[in-house]
RNA sequence: GGCGGCGUAGCCAAGUGGCCAAGGCGGAGGAUUGCAAAUCCUCUAUUCCCCGGUUCAAAUCCGGGCGCCGCCUCCA
């Protein structure tokens, strides 16, 4: 079965092919670096790194572009707040984004361009523009001239004419057309600027992404993404510039994700509402984070809520809990199968998880099928194993680290302390049977609720004694 | 005002014409257990915001309400 994604250009879900036999072209708009990342940038990141991993796993070679958008009004109004230059409000910005990033098992991109590392190619494609006379100059700005554009609207399905008719943006006396938008900007006195035809100034905050883009990956692209608040105007003017200076389709898929909200409202930094990623990796760990973003389908809106956060950890320690029991209760010899000794129950669950990321990565319906799975496996360790059962246990654990490895989830290994700990956790519970079979439950159960305390979970089984730790929460130190 | 979208159990959340409306969290009861944890079994939406209509058949399509959200200005 093929993939498909919903595309916000035709809207509808659409067969996924690339331009080029097997290779993918993906350009996602990145962030700006002036301030502290928010759930809702991790979402982004986090979608769209999944499906990253997706079109990895269907066998494409991807090229992965996302941004940096280095230089614009906030960029300039913070570091001067700061004290200091873009550069290095962009340098520390940087740093924190890759360490949270890694937290929530996004993977790199194949390039992460910054705007103010391609102002070269930036200025050649304005100049295009100009040449063609869909670009104006006027006292040193640079606009785009809307009109030129027939097909202005597309993205975001509002004609020039019905965008007019709602017009509330200050009317800039230098546009000929209020929804004329900067390709380039004259630099103002004491911001940072570079050499132009139009004289010293910056980018315009769209040009970067069709140049940056064109850069990395040609004139068309496989998959554009974003979100949702994006469509208008940034998307809508990308393609009309992309497509302007080259006569060519820009982008075959759209893909954009839906926004969180706190309280129903959008998490924004200007409304005040907002949480940040790092208070959120702190408290719940990365994959917690990242398993409850993708709980939801990406193109609905996620209303944030911390018992929507607890629910994820529960939900993890479940699926964690399967995978440790079956390591508990298989040996190296039964890690083999064949697909002819799976029954076709246990394979379609498999499939299952497949076909829902095939329709428009649908992650809901696909932990729907990794939890039944997690089910059948419980179900068949409730009684005495032979050696079809251990080769279905061995199936069903591997499906879901397969299934784990595309949702970026469920990679962490159980009982990995190191051998001495290991050891001395062994004596421990060595020393609590041994009072429990005296009957003197007030120790043993002091044992329990020490190691309890220090992230070791006890399990009295009927012959044994297991220990787990909480994989599910962040670690403590 | 224009454009896009949403309303499914206590909560989260799939499902867009046809078996008993997935799955998770929580809750209740039972099994197991010294207790706990984990796990299993049963139950927890005769019904999908409301009202009409189309159809043999609708949560799903159409019309009309009500409520909510996003975009139209920087925004993932």
């Amino acid at each position: 079965m093929g993939l498909r994604i919903y595309n916000t250009l035709t809207r509808k879900k659409e067969e996924f092919s690339p331009l080029k036999d097997k290779q993918v072209r993906m350009y996602v708009c990145g962030v700006t670096l002036y301030d502290k990342l928010h759930l809702g940038h991790a979402r982004a990141a986090v979608v769209f790194d999944t499906i990253f991993r997706y079109l990895e796993y269907k066998g494409y070679k991807v090229t992965y572009v996302t941004n940096f958008t280095d230089v614009d009004d906030k960029m300039i109004k913070r570091a001067r707040e700061l004290n200091t230059t873009i550069f290095n409000l962009a340098e520390r910005f940087i740093g924190e984004y890759f360490e949270q990033m890694e937290k929530l098992g996004v993977k790199r991109a194949s390039f992460y361009p910054r705007a103010t590392e391609h102002i070269r190619e930036i200025i050649e494609l304005i100049k295009k523009l100009e040449e063609k006379g869909i670009a104006y100059e006027k006292d040193g700005d640079v606009f785009f001239r809307v009109k030129k554009f027939p097909d202005y609207g597309k993205l975001s399905g509002q004609s020039l004419t019905e965008l007019l008719a709602g017009v509330r943006i200050d009317v800039d006396e230098k546009k000929e057309n209020p929804f004329d938008f900067a390709l380039w900007k004259k630099a103002k006195e004491g911001e940072p600027s570079w050499d132009s035809p139009w004289g010293r100034g910056r980018p315009g905050w769209h040009i970067e992404c069709s140049a940056m883009a064109m850069r990395y990956l040609g004139e068309s692209i496989d998959l554009h993404g974003g979100g949702k608040d994006l469509i208008f105007p940034h998307h809508e003017n990308e393609i009309a510039q992309s497509e302007a200076a080259t006569g060519k389709k820009f982008a075959r898929f759209w893909v954009h994700n839906g926004l969180v909200t706190i309280n129903e409202q959008k998490m924004a930094k200007s409304a005040g509402n907002f949480v940040t990623l790092s208070e959120a990796l702190e408290k719940y760990g990365g994959e917690v984070v990242r398993y409850y973003l993708l709980s939801v389908h990406y193109r609905s809106p996620l209303n944030y809520s911390e018992e929507g956060l607890n629910e994820a950890t529960s939900s993890l320690e479940r699926i964690y809990n399967v995978l440790e029991r079956i390591e508990e209760a298989i040996v190296e010899e039964d890690k083999k199968f064949t697909l002819k000794n799976i029954s076709p129950g246990v394979k379609r669950l498999s499939d299952k998880f497949f076909d829902s990321m095939d329709d428009d990565f649908n992650t809901p319906s696909a932990f729907a099928a990794i939890f039944e799975l997690v089910k059948e496996a419980n179900s068949i360790m409730e009684n005495p194993l032979d050696d079809s059962s251990k080769t279905t246990l061995y199936y069903i654990a591997h499906q879901i680290r397969k299934a784990g490895k595309i949702l970026g989830l469920f990679q962490k290994e159980g009982n990995k302390l190191e051998t001495k700990t290991d050891k001395l956790i062994q004596i421990l519970i060595d020393v609590r049977n041994i009072l429990r079979r005296e009957k003197r439950w007030d120790l043993a159960d002091l044992i329990r609720e020490k190691l309890q305390e220090v992230g070791i979970k006890l399990e009295d089984k009927k012959d044994k004694t297991v220990w787990r730790t909480f994989l599910a929460l962040p670690e403590k130190k």
